[in-house]
DNA sequence: CGATTGCGAGACTCATGGTCTCGATATCGA
DNA sequence: TCGATATCGAGACCATGAGTCTCGCAATCG
């Protein structure tokens, strides 16, 4: 039912998603749906974290290629339906501390972990710069990507997750480590 | 009186605003906001674009001081109590396609096109690599604040600004321009 | 075969965005 | 000065959708 439940609500549009509408969808009482979850948001956080893809196991030695490949697929994830998801989580999320704690340790920081990984192994290889603030640098990565789907100010495609890493690349392979003049205030 | 919705809007929290709240604080009634208004979205979206500071003028010859000083001016903006507006527009255009234009059209592009202006210069400089893409470079600086204003993972701090802006840098000013094994599929 | 429980269905409450109406006030013309 | 008109604050009203309560049916259990 769970299931049932995240596939009914992948089929409507992101905001035409109503209680009643799931319930109907899913052929059960909208109290049934208040029997397991405690909101609306709720039943989305989980259709969203269901949707969480086993682990891709095979990764290139390559760092660059690896991390590629995850940005690859991050982007993939995000322009598919899930990501229509994604945004009505995050939407409800501002303006819900609550949830959106539940949405950054559930869904965010998984996936960021993954990251995060790939990141690691880069640097203990050395194809990273050894000081590498690894959180900086999936931010730099990452954070596009999932702005162009909350903005759409530009399309999320596989294809822009290649040049983002090929741009941020130098800056974390490290090339020279410093900037022009230093960087204190 | 635009002036005084937005401040009214600013005092309250990000989703405590209700349009009868907007009224009553401003001393109006809610037909006379909606004279000038089409929806409660369209009023914050006024208050945001109202706020827009005046353009800074004077900015370090250096590119990289220049984009440092925007990013950090961008930092202090998102978390400032204009952030939480820039929360609830965004919360509420995901799911109204009309607003999200209308948000990126009049607030971001705006925002974007003073950024891309900076580094267009500095690949005239030759500060930066001649054949920088700016909208990507523009994303690869400017997402990572903006996703931590809107998932929170992270504070937004002018110190963020600059950690990124060095760590994004050796990629935007032209260290290797091709990554290890090229970038095809 | 009867009692109890589980659940679909849907009525109900409440909050909020958006519309309609009224009455007071302020302005304008005579 | 006085009446007509327009403006606007106030708030009633409607629609929608989240979340709660109630009912009745059916399946299970004794």
């Amino acid at each position: 039912m769970l299931d049932s439940a995240r596939d009914l609500v992948c089929e409507m549009g992101p905001h035409a998603v109503t209680v009643d509408g799931i319930a109907a969808a899913a052929g059960v009482g909208k109290q049934t749906i208040y029997r397991w979850w405690p909101s609306k948001s709720a039943v989305i956080m989980d259709a969203l974290v269901e949707l969480t893809d086993p682990v891709p196991a095979d990764l290139p030695d390559s760092a660059y290629e690896a991390i590629r490949l995850q940005m690859r697929r991050v982007a993939r994830m995000l322009s598919s339906r899930n990501g229509e998801l994604i945004r009505e989580v995050v939407a409800d999320a501002q303006g819900d501390p609550a949830l959106a704690d539940t949405f950054r340790e559930r869904f965010f920081a998984y996936r960021r972990a993954r990251g995060a990984a790939s990141l690691t192994r880069g640097v203990a290889t050395g194809e990273l710069r050894p000081d590498l603030d690894v959180d900086d640098a999936l931010d730099l990565l990452y954070a596009p990507l999932w702005l162009r789907l909350l903005i759409g100010h530009r399309p999320v495609s596989p294809a822009a997750a290649d040049r983002l890493l090929a741009l941020a690349w130098p800056g974390l392979a490290g090339g020279h480590p410093s900037p022009p003049q230093g960087e204190g205030s």
